[in-house]
DNA sequence: AGTTGTGAAAAAGTTCACAGCC
DNA sequence: GGCTGTGAACTTTTTCACAACT
């Protein structure tokens, strides 16, 4: 058996997604690929990768196919996170994902915690805000999988070794600093949308705008 | 001169923070690798895409290859950008921006609209959300480069369309769709929350725990 | 006829190793 | 001695092309 490549699995989640959403008994690789942004090649090569779970000259079978691809990326086995930092950010990712814009209960996030007493005690969505202090304690209760970090950076790199140390698998970055803990088994995500804006401008800048 | 490999492009924004945050005169390779999580080689060579900024057996001068970043990226000419959608999400946005979680004022948010009457005209940051009719309007009055989707997924394609339409020279999208305009030359970055969070989830089931 | 699964080729990206310069 | 700049080796990822199967 190979090694899976990566970037293979960071286009599952796209897949699942609309595998949940489509009206179809069956699809193609090539319908799959056009609502995704993949070329059809990318498709059956991501997914061959996994086994052969089309029939050839007809397709995939939606059902079989998403509870495969739910299964490969162990979300049956139903992740939990917590989110450190309620500010703007964090709220809004707990409202984003508590609104269902997810797909399923798959990835549920499981508790809030501040460091700010005016917050703590607040409800966001379902959830109520608890003190940071409570932090391992948390990961701990409900058995947490995932930190996600929406802290400013000043607080980054301590609470990253924190949730690290408490046993967290990976960690979700959104403060503006690289988070490195040191444990090298915890996966860490770095998402800086202001480093995403500044990467485009250079593309803004790169061709001719196609209206004079 | 070589094509300049996109990898390369989206590391530069964050070579470009730590520099604009060191206190140093002079940095290595290697002090900005540590720093922001990449090889020294790597470092080295995508400065070296664009020229020969460094002075061999001292390093960089923290303020040139500032300026020079700066200047590769195109952020001197401070690039423009409208916030489509002032749900959670939206508003998080502007208010991070706002904040001077940015470098510089580089890429600026100049407007942030909805189409929901209850929120138009109230006021987010230092930014009065305006009605998406005028969303033309806006991108050409302000030269907007940059469109920021935040709207749900049903409105997504079509107004990422309208952005592309416009003028826009490139779009964020946030929204759990897959948008590609028919302007190949409107470059589309996807940032999906809910599908990283997915994708994290394989890596959490991969290796054992460091704890037991 | 139509579509998957896959080895081979190509392209993109990273690491190595060291010459070249201060 | 120390650090940059860079060709070469290596690794990863994508695309191509087509045999295999329904």
């Amino acid at each position: 058996m190979q090694r899976i490549p990566d970037a293979a699995i960071r286009r599952l989640p796209a897949y699942l997604r609309w595998l949940t959403e489509c009206e179809e008994e069956r699809v193609t690789s090539v319908m799959l690929g056009q609502a995704t942004g993949y070329s059809s090649e990318q498709v059956r090569k991501d997914l061959a990768y996994f086994g052969a779970f089309g029939t050839r000259g007809v397709g995939y079978d939606v059902g079989a196919l998403r509870d495969e691809i739910y299964r490969i990326l162990k979300l049956d086995q139903g992740v939990r996170a917590i989110v450190v930092g309620a500010g703007h950010l964090g709220t809004a990712l707990v409202r984003y994902v508590d609104q269902g814009h997810q797909v399923r209960h798959d990835v549920k996030i499981m508790a809030l915690v501040d460091n700010n007493p005016v917050i703590i005690g607040t409800q966001v969505g379902s959830i109520r805000v608890e003190s940071v202090d409570r932090l391992e304690e948390l990961v701990h209760q409900y058995d947490i999988g995932i930190g996600v970090l929406t802290v400013p950076k000043e607080a980054a790199v301590i609470v990253g070794d924190r949730l690290a140390e408490a046993g967290v698998r990976a960690i979700l970055n959104f403060a503006p600093v690289s988070v490195c803990t040191h444990y090298p088994d915890v996966f860490v995500q770095p998402i800086d949308l202001t480093l995403e804006m500044q990467a485009l401008s250079y593309f803004v800048g790169q061709k001719a705008p196609h209206r004079l």
